[in-house]
RNA sequence: CGGGAUGUAGCGCAGUUUGGUAGCGCGCUUCGUUCGGGACGAAGAGGCCGUGGGUUCAAGUCCCACCAUUCCGACCA
């Protein structure tokens, strides 16, 4: 392609909107434009990029297995009422954009696929023969996020690989699972990637394993906590740890005491002159079913420790039929401000105990009347333990369970792992913190969907039975900008060759030189013919313009026909090395098909 | 959803305090010189100053409302 007849613009400033390097290098490189709050357009180099990935997702999907196909972005209602989500998706956490046709009924624009997935393998999966089947498409999801941000990172459009699989028993889910991991494995790394494959939490639906592949960049949104030997790596939310052992307590006998503004653990502390490690902090978290109750939680938990809500929230997701529920809504600590919806009489914040009263809820149809106590295993061993009086201003010293307070009867593990605890698989090792962005995630799902919207099979014995599932996603076009978050310098993108929109880019220093137009134009022939995919950079601009957007757009490869061809060369630079060589002009289509293979991963 | 900030030419910004005919740099157009790391000179084009209302002889500037963008947070007793 040649540039001068190309809609290439480059921004010589830093565009204000953007935050993070690589996406104010796909702005002022022209790779994209903003048209709303997280809304993109994909300008023609960028979409080469997409493209290229799109291709090695395609190949290695299919190597595996997998199937592609297109399902629709327009999805009806009634196929997320049927799997329960509907309320989820549009209230409860709202990520789901619904609107209305002009018949009233209700629409969706799809964030995901598993219900028009599952619809289809319904109708028509009918038998274990024709099992396991496993399908993908690459395709432009809607998410309503919360907060969109860095550009294509967390966008409300953007592109998705998303594929499905289905099986009569988990033996052959595991068995296509790990297949895909394998294709993620050799996804990632074709497209010159480095990232780190980390267990990943598996939401409400239990038991299954899930793991996300996590390109490493300062700028990610989340936290992976690893060893160094290599054994555990996993997402912050779904980590678990060693925690720190208990300081031995300072109190031997129960005894109430006066504690004024020790509303904070640090505070009370600081008071009592002791460890933090010895206080069984009671937090109270107020939690929404879908059936409209809300229900207390009561988490008792040592001092030092946090809580963890996702693992929170998935204990409180297996209670939920107990509350005649299918899924929780939402769960938040319970402030002063939302007690008003159900507390009878002002709590003694910042010193409650795990005995809390039942009679400090205004029981009601919406708001059960028990308090759900919960502990996290840290506080089960303490002895002598600190904790609030459930009076303003007082806290009980020298506690124990057994005597003074009774254990609550639901004992998890709902702590933050930490960098620095102890590793579960050996406490020689320490957990280390990274950031990464998740560019990939899979799944075993199990029968969650195919059980709620009843999609069936008939198994070899003649009984209906639940597809057994897995899903597995890849971030398109996220993956792209976390390519660039990971591969840049100070004058711009530095693409691997992999997913880079054009392997070489011929810069003609000087349009006026008849010669170094000729032999530009002779070589660009030659590499299009031989395959290698090249720009020409023919525009009327001086050659320092030239360069620095040659830079910018971070094209692998770039070839100068200006003072050595003299000599019958050209000049040959390495973008990620600015490494520079001249080369006899007879010799370029060789060697760079040897340096582009060289640097593919195939 | 809560809090903060910002909306002025394609991009980056000043002007708003103290109301009085719209500015700068880059980019764009034309001409000349220059020509291997974002050249120089000259001449130009380009703006319902986010939207709507109000105050005023007069509003980019003051007041009200709305919209949009962006950052932080949505977190612990």
């Amino acid at each position: 392609m040649r540039l001068s007849s190309m809609l290439f613009v480059t921004l010589r400033e830093e565009p204000a909107e953007a935050e993070i390097v690589s996406h104010k290098l796909l702005l002022r490189a022209g790779y994209i434009r903003r048209i709303g709050s997280g809304i993109y357009c994909y300008l023609p180099l960028m979409w080469r990029v997409l493209q290229k990935i799109s291709q090695i997702v395609r190949e290695e999907m299919n190597a595996a297995g997998a199937e592609e196909c297109l399902l629709p972005q327009l999805q009806p209602a009634d196929l997320w009422q049927e799997s329960g989500r509907w309320d989820t998706y549009t209230k409860a956490e709202g990520i789901m954009f619904s609107l209305q046709d002009r018949q009233n009924r209700l629409m969706a624009l799809g964030p995901t696929h598993e219900e028009v997935i599952t619809t289809i393998a319904r109708e028509l999966i009918k038998s274990y023969r024709q099992l396991p089947v496993n399908l993908y498409q690459i395709q432009t999801k809607f998410r309503d996020e919360i907060r969109p941000r860095f550009g294509l990172l967390r966008a409300r459009e953007f592109i998705m690989k998303d594929g499905y699989s289905f099986h009569t028993s988990w033996e052959c889910l595991q068995n296509t699972y790990a297949r895909m991991e394998q294709a993620y494995r050799n996804i990632f790394t074709r497209c010159g990637l480095s990232f780190k494959v980390v267990e990943a939490d598996s939401g409400a639906i239990g038991g299954a394993a899930s793991q996300e592949f996590m390109v490493l960049a300062n700028a990610g949104e989340d936290e992976i906590l690893y060893t160094d030997d290599g054994v555990y790596a996993a997402n912050v939310e779904k980590a678990v740890s060693l925690p720190p052992s208990p300081a031995s307590s300072p109190f031997h006998f129960y005894q109430k005491k006066e504690t004024p503004d020790c509303e904070t653990i640090a505070k009370v502390c600081d008071f009592l002159n002791c460890s933090d490690t010895i206080v069984v902090k009671n937090v109270l978290y107020q939690a929404l079913y879908d059936s409209g109750k809300m229900v207390l939680v009561l988490v008792s938990i040592r001092g030092d420790q946090e809580v963890n809500e996702v693992k929170l929230a998935n204990q409180l997701s297996q209670l939920a039929s107990q509350y005649d529920a299918k899924s929780l809504l939402s769960l938040k600590v319970a402030d002063e401000i939302s007690q008003s919806q159900w507390a009878a009489k002002p709590l003694p914040l910042g010193y409650i105990a795990p005995d809390l009263p039942d009679d400090y809820i205004a029981a009601s149809d919406r708001v059960v009347g028990k308090f759900l106590r919960m502990a996290d295993q840290t506080v089960v061993e303490l002895k002598d333990f600190v904790t609030g009086a459930n009076e303003s201003g007082y806290h009980v010293v020298g506690a124990n369970w057994g005597k003074e307070f009774t254990l609550p009867p639901i004992i998890a593990d709902l702590r933050k792992a930490r960098a620095g605890d102890r590793a579960v698989h050996n406490p020689q090792q320490t957990l280390k913190s990274a950031r990464g962005i998740e560019v990939g995630h899979i799944f075993q799902l199990g029968t969650k969907y195919s059980t709620a919207m009843e999609a069936t099979y008939t198994a070899e014995d003649g009984s209906e039975k639940p597809f057994i599932m897995g899903c597995y996603g890849i971030g398109v076009s996220r993956l792209a900008q976390a390519a660039v978050e990971q591969s840049h310098d100070s004058d711009g993108i530095i693409w691997p060759v992999a997913i880079a929109p054009y392997h070489v880019i011929i810069v003609i220093p000087n349009v006026t030189d008849a010669e170094q137009l000729k032999v530009a134009e002779d070589i660009y022939n030659r590499l299009n013919e031989a395959g290698i995919e090249t720009l020409l950079d023919d525009r009327d601009e001086r050659a320092g313009v030239k360069f620095k957007d040659a830079d910018l757009i971070g094209i692998p490869y770039r070839l100068v026909t200006g003072r050595a061809l003299k000599e019958g060369k050209v000049e040959l630079v390495e973008r990620a090395t600015k490494h520079s060589q001249l080369i006899p002009i007879e010799d370029v289509v060789e060697t760079l098909h040897q340096k582009i293979n060289a640097n593919s991963y195939k």
